[in-house]
DNA sequence: TCCACTTACTTCACTAGTGAAGCTTATATG
DNA sequence: CATATAAGCTTCACTAGTGAAGTAAGTGGA
């Protein structure tokens, strides 16, 4: 009864977490990385044009806390996927770039991620990729600044 | 480039975190449960047809494990949602029931979910809402009984 | 140039999940 | 009916996030 108003809540919830567990299982047997580990590393890749990424950046594309950045490139760094250096502009940010070991592992990834994407599409069929992909952006867009909000 | 590759998958993530950041904000106000908390509180009050509804029952509704469950159901425990009963028929299993305090909360939902869902629609815009909660199914349909079927 | 304010990151205590291993209680089969 | 196997739940060590509070380093007026 009252589980049914909240229907689309708890599907997107639902089907996102069935995906990131699968998705997981792929990624932590075929390059040792996990899901939430390889979207930072592929941040980390992505936006080294040369100069390198902070933690705020990656915070903000995520959109998740900083204090969850901290952890997790610590963790990464750890791991020895990721290093970091402090800019000469500014002595509060780290510069944070892909090690050689890091590339290796995102080089590992693309087959399980082709495999789970390949699945994914299947998943959905006749849908329309580019539709939900939008679909989704609103999402993210409505929902996005809800701490800055208040100030 | 490699994060591109992935966005159907990020985008995905991302916008159901957002989400459910914002849920829990509303309903930790206003109800002072979470939306994880909600979703199983939900189950128990939905299939107690008298009976009382089973861990092992939640988890797969959920697609989690049922180590999730013994905790979640422990924290609800100790907050005073939720209290539970061994079965006559089978010494294994919980027999788990709302309390009075715990419908009280889920009555405190119903107000910041209702608006939760209205932005949600919102966002969708023109969006078939029928459409993407169908979607969602067969995508949690898909990638289910991963740790099955190497049974 | 001082000082209030903001920004970048960290720390802490907490919720919420995973997967592997283990215990107890059914259940099925030879 | 005895025993192997399965089912329901728990425990453990771990990843991954939140939000509040704190530190250190820029920045922008009066």
């Amino acid at each position: 009864m009252s589980a049914h108003r909240h229907r689309l809540y708890f599907r997107l919830q639902r089907a996102t977490h069935l995906l990131k567990k699968a998705a997981d299982r792929r990624l932590i047997a075929a390059a040792e990385v996990t899901t939430a580990q390889a979207s930072v590393l592929a941040i980390v890749a992505d936006g080294a044009d040369g100069a390198g990424v902070t933690q705020s950046h990656i915070a903000g594309l995520l959109g998740q806390n900083e204090s969850a950045v901290t952890a997790m490139i610590a963790r990464l760094r750890g791991l020895g996927y990721v290093e970091r250096q402090r800019s000469p502009a500014d002595a509060r940010v780290w510069l944070l770039r892909v090690t050689k070991k890091g590339e290796h592992a995102l080089a590992n990834m693309s087959g399980p991620f082709d495999e789970i994407n390949k699945r994914l599409n299947q998943a959905l069929g006749g849908a329309d990729t580019a539709d939900l992909a939008a679909t989704l952006d609103r999402i993210a867009d409505e929902f996005k600044n809800e701490s800055e909000e208040d100030k």
